[in-house]
DNA sequence: TGACAAAGTAGTAAAATGCTACTATTATAA
DNA sequence: TTATAATAGTAGCATTTTACTACTTTGTCA
């Protein structure tokens, strides 16, 4: 990398995109925006912005979800990194996606300073429909979209939409609306048995019987 | 991303290391290059380039394995995006980070042009010794180690570290040295069953009793 | 007090995995 | 020509995980 080139000074705009994933209503959603300028003026886009000299990509990832939520400490991930050569229409820019995932109810958003407006928009929805999106927020999104279907299975990533405390029953559903399948309420609660211990709590509230609640146990403390 | 920005026209250099690994003696072993210039002059690497300006990130990837190698065509998957403010000491450097797997026959290298000489390093065993390695070329190692580990589970990403045709006992080689575990042989077979086919031939010359030679079957046509 | 409906548990068949031990095949040496 | 060494390949069983059904429990609300 850092070997010499023919074109050892060439330098190109490098920018973040952030995919915000959230749960509600049972789907998969994700924040979008509309673009305020051009290209792509009034177009849903994906928020995103540029690196600064003096910032990690993952920094520029947090201001971005910052200036649009208002958020800090969230869950991120690097996702990949876009490159083709036209995908601006403008000029030559590099983009570095980033996932982000935050419960529901940790969420709040407003347009940002130099956005119209920000709304939650149901991915799997989004990806049959062929509404435009600007640039090649698409490709990400569909890329994103498998990606967290496939680490459900082997990571703890789907907690992340979980709150601190949730019951297995909501858990469930957001590995089921994750993975696009239905699971065994048995099977499943032995899976996670090992991963989460009881906070004492009960959810009452709703009709019928209540759930217990439980919390993610620490990695070290799992039998 | 292709938001605007309060600096819209700050750019940076960005580059593509490439982490070449093939299997030798046993071992998983990566192409390293030992520096012909500052900063690092003299120090062991990983080949990379400047990103050109009309050039797909995977292409400059392309470019620099075919500068050390000649090679072309071969495997390669982008790993991570590195962006630490002062991985390179002297100006703000990205790198995208590609894995790249070639088995060990069609591999052939010499020295780059810019280059002092190439060599194949034992992955596992520079990753146990501190010997100095350019800016964070180490780090980069390490996840590309720990992405092979994972992706053997779930990907057929194994199979481009052997050849066209292979025995089934190489191919459990290659996925023992990348998991870094011992598999039993009834049910590795069981396992493969379904991916391969024989070819028919036989791999003759060594002593003792010869094995079959497979290949794997294109994905659609699996059980 | 009882019905509803979801929370939570039991249990069993089928499939995958862990593990041991066997048989089959060939090259070489005697 | 035969015995032997050593790997290729298979059988088979115990254990664990997964698929799937059906049950019991617990609260709210009428």
């Amino acid at each position: 990398m850092e070997n010499q080139d023919l074109f050892p000074s060439a330098s190109m705009s490098v920018t973040v995109d952030v995919l915000l994933f959230t749960i509600e209503d049972g789907k998969l959603k994700l924040l979008l925006i509309r673009r305020g300028e051009e290209p792509f003026d009034g177009v849903p886009a994906l928020p995103g912005v540029f690196i600064r000299p003096d910032e990690t990509p993952e920094a520029a990832a947090e201001r971005a979800i910052r200036e649009e939520t208002g958020l800090t400490g969230i869950y991120l991930e690097q996702l990949y990194t876009f490159g083709a050569v036209d995908r601006d229409p403008r000029r030559r820019i590099i983009s570095i996606a980033y996932m982000a995932l935050v419960p529901r109810e940790r969420l709040t958003f407003t347009a940002g300073v130099r956005t119209r407006e920000a709304w939650l928009e149901d991915v799997d929805a989004l990806l049959q429909d062929d509404r435009p999106l600007a640039f090649d927020h698409r490709e990400i999104i569909r890329t994103a979209r498998i990606r967290l279907a496939g680490k459900v299975e082997y990571t703890d990533i789907a907690f992340h939409l979980a709150g601190e405390k949730f019951t297995l029953p909501d858990l469930q559903r957001i590995f089921e609306i994750l993975l696009g399948e239905k699971l065994y309420k048995a099977n499943f609660r032995k899976k996670m048995a090992e991963k989460i211990e009881e906070t004492g709590g009960m959810l009452s509230g709703g009709p019928y019987r209540p759930s217990k609640l439980y919390r993610l146990k620490k990695e070290k403390d799992r039998s």
